[in-house]
DNA sequence: CTCCCCGTCGTACCCCGGTACTACACCGAC
DNA sequence: GTCGGTGTAGTACCGGGGTACGACGGGGAG
């Protein structure tokens, strides 16, 4: 039997969240709360499995609540319920140690899950977050393969010299207009190198090449 | 309509995903592919919403098809489905640019709202992966507390934090139509936004705000 | 010598990016 | 209450960027 904590300060969420878990038969609500203070009080004196915890509370906030409760040791999950995905606290509540971050308008079927498998010590984040959190962090995952940070960058080995040339003023800033004027060329021999840097390196476009740059260590921050 | 694409050598994994799929009525198989190459030729040839791509695959598996399919700049996004949810090829496979990871062993709804996300922009990781993602950064996440205590380029002193934002995923090289999906705007919003963050740094285009996003250090080399 | 890569240039075409507006809801400051 | 900043959204327009072709001279490798 998994044992559930809400903590919300607004009653009729409190009442749908309940009257959801109290449905399964295997889960059931040993408290409510109203606020961060109270829900660390429930939390001290009933240790359940997990927390639903708001973000948005008057007094002590879910993102403080969540961070005395985990400070404490205790077994108990907290799992953040919150109504934007967008919630710019989403972050700091993972850090304050929550196990989840769902938004409120998930289906129950999901809700449900999600407490499950924060239960079982699993996490769960919102779809919509995760794909910023994978946005932001996927270059800091750990690769099986050992990175190579060699001199000679292995995405521009198949560049041509010119191309490399091309290649580094892109990463200034110059427009095709611009290049083909210093570097005394047309501007279609440009857009043709420029066209085959891109087949070369798999950037879909010369953004994608300024990055590539930066990377690579083509060009390197003022 | 969804439409997905199949990759999995085996074909009676093929068979179940193909009911489950064509029994919703949102959602249409255009293909299946039993290797990684295959899985290339047949998202180019019909560019379908999501991929269902199995790691181990004989000849090239799911990891490097992804790279390959992300990197053509096909709107086509990638949920790797596999047996093993300790799949040390999970990494690489977010890293290959796939917007989701989930275990053979999920629910079948969970399955489905997972593609469903995926068709939508969103990413989804299963609950066991993502607590090991947490565990491994949870301390690499922006705090909202520390941002305010990063000492500000002045360049960037007028933009506001939702402009900030749209800098910083510029920076790593979303076009107007990814950041509308990814945030969940109008592509008009976007383009409002994009323009003032030009106009308050003097930015020429965003080729030029990439550059000032990593001279600011508001991103960073990989 | 012939082949092929490289660098150069051209045309045609389409789409995304950027600009120039307007508009509206929210919210905090005055 | 009014005002301004912010975030959202829309329409219309145009130019640059990128693609898909083809073409040609030079030069090194076979």
């Amino acid at each position: 039997m998994t044992t559930v904590l809400i903590a919300d300060d607004q009653p009729m969420q409190r009442f749908g969240f309940r009257m959801l878990l109290e449905s399964q038969d295997d889960m059931t609500v040993v408290g409510e709360a109203s606020n961060g203070t109270e829900a660390i009080r429930l939390v001290d004196r009933h240790h359940p499995d997990v927390v639903l915890m708001d973000i948005r509370m008057p007094g002590l906030d879910g993102i403080e609540a969540t961070r005395r409760i985990v400070a404490t040791g205790d077994r108990t999950r907290i799992l953040i319920v919150t109504t934007f995905d967008l919630d710019e606290y989403a972050y700091d509540g993972l850090r304050a140690g929550a196990s989840g971050f769902l938004v409120k308008d998930a289906q129950p079927e999901e809700l449900l899950a999600g407490i499950r498998a924060v239960a079982s010590g699993d996490a769960v984040v919102a779809p919509s977050l995760t794909r910023r959190l994978l946005d932001a962090y996927i270059h800091h995952l750990p690769s099986s393969a050992t990175a190579e940070q060699n001199p000679e960058d292995p995405r521009l080995a198949s560049l041509t010299e010119r191309e490399r040339e091309i290649l580094t003023v892109i990463g200034q800033g110059w427009t095709n207009t611009e290049i083909a004027e210093r570097l005394h060329l047309a501007e279609s021999t440009v857009k043709t190198h420029v066209g085959r840097i891109l087949a070369k390196t798999g950037a879909r476009d010369r953004v994608q090449a300024v990055i590539l740059a930066y990377d690579t260590q083509l060009v390197t921050p003022a």
